[in-house]
DNA sequence: AACAGGTGTTTTACTCGTAAAAAACTTCTC
DNA sequence: GAGAAGTTTTTTACGAGTAAAACACCTGTT
């Protein structure tokens, strides 16, 4: 979340009109980064912390959501990273290759080689060679392991819901929405991008 | 981003009627997370993928943030938790504890004082005993560190501004309000559910 | 005053991810 | 075909975070 958007990220106030926004809901509690947004701007006046706000939230958010899903995880003894790889390798329904598994997660290659040996270990995921080209590998599902993600899912699911169930259908429709456009743009830019 | 949202978030189709959804025309830029959503609905037909396509793409978007925002404190030598740490204190304005910068910057309390190890070693921080107490410690910004901290914002909020410019101000300030709801309930909340 | 219990900070042991190099193959080119 | 160049996967070395224990110190009670 970078210190720019330290824990919080301010509500409201964006440069925008609130009239449109749902702005600030917040009756209740504002959220941790509206705190942060006004202290960067108590001792830098001219700040524009319009974009701060918004990616502040998004990366705060994203911590509170994997810090609460991990728990249940956990509880089938496994990890995110895990998860994510047995769960690619269910909805795709077929083979995949570590290096497909390493695009799929969005992880290194040397990451899907150490997480495949455990998981082989366990019984999760079998390997099998490529007849044709020796180098390659090919990764599937045990029934285990098919079982134990089919067991997970649901329960993943329905925690995510409650996670979100303070949000009204509409606003979680806006926000899919909102959040849609961003990351079809972030995804097609950042690779073109010169960081 | 678990394997539940895998690298994509499907759009639109939240459980609202996709009337209003951008549901999956799929024309120009999908985003990734569109795809995942796709592929988990068609091996478990019966899943409400609503919850999924916000998390999923706030995941997704905070790791496109993260790595993006990486390379321009890396140009400066730093990581994002220790710049993290450092805007604590700038932002602030005042000395902070080791505690309190743990708090601050969402970390344990181990990592502040690795962290901080390195950061007095570059002479970016420095640090005091409390007199009446002498378990404690005051942390605060030495000149370079404050000089560093104030280079370095300037363009790391151009930057952010920058990955956000495919966003109408209008739209900018619809995310920051939604978000912030979400925050908001997921701070009062996750701290008070059982996980 | 002594001690039980609490708090702030650091240390230890360990896990996990990464970057870079190494291995093991394939394919292209001459 | 032999060797150069590219690919797929694994190994190695290392940096960084965490949980739990260890330290160091304070405070309230008796």
């Amino acid at each position: 979340m970078t210190a720019t958007q330290g824990p919080s990220a301010g509500d409201g106030d964006t440069g925008t009109p609130d009239t449109s926004s749902t702005a600030d809901t917040s009756a209740p509690g504002r959220d941790t980064v509206a705190e942060v947004v006004r202290q960067w701007r108590a001792v830098h006046p001219g700040l524009d912390t319009g974009p701060m706000e918004v990616i502040g939230r998004i990366n705060r958010c994203a911590a509170l959501f994997q810090q609460a899903e991990d728990a249940p995880l956990r509880r089938a003894g496994l990890t995110r990273p895990e998860f994510d790889l047995l769960g690619a390798l269910r909805r795709t329904g077929h083979e995949l290759t570590p290096s497909e598994l390493a695009r799929e997660t969005f992880s290194s290659g040397a990451a899907v080689t150490k997480r495949l040996k455990q998981l082989t270990e366990r019984g999760l995921v079998e390997r099998r060679g490529d007849t044709r080209d020796r180098r390659v590998a090919h990764v599937r599902l045990t029934d285990a392991g098919r079982e134990l993600v089919d067991g997970i899912l649901p329960s993943q699911l329905a925690y995510e819901n409650a996670v979100l169930s303070g949000l009204g259908p509409g606003e979680l429709g806006d926000l899919a929405g909102l959040l849609g456009g961003l990351l079809a743009q972030l995804e097609g830019r950042l690779t073109a991008v010169r960081v």
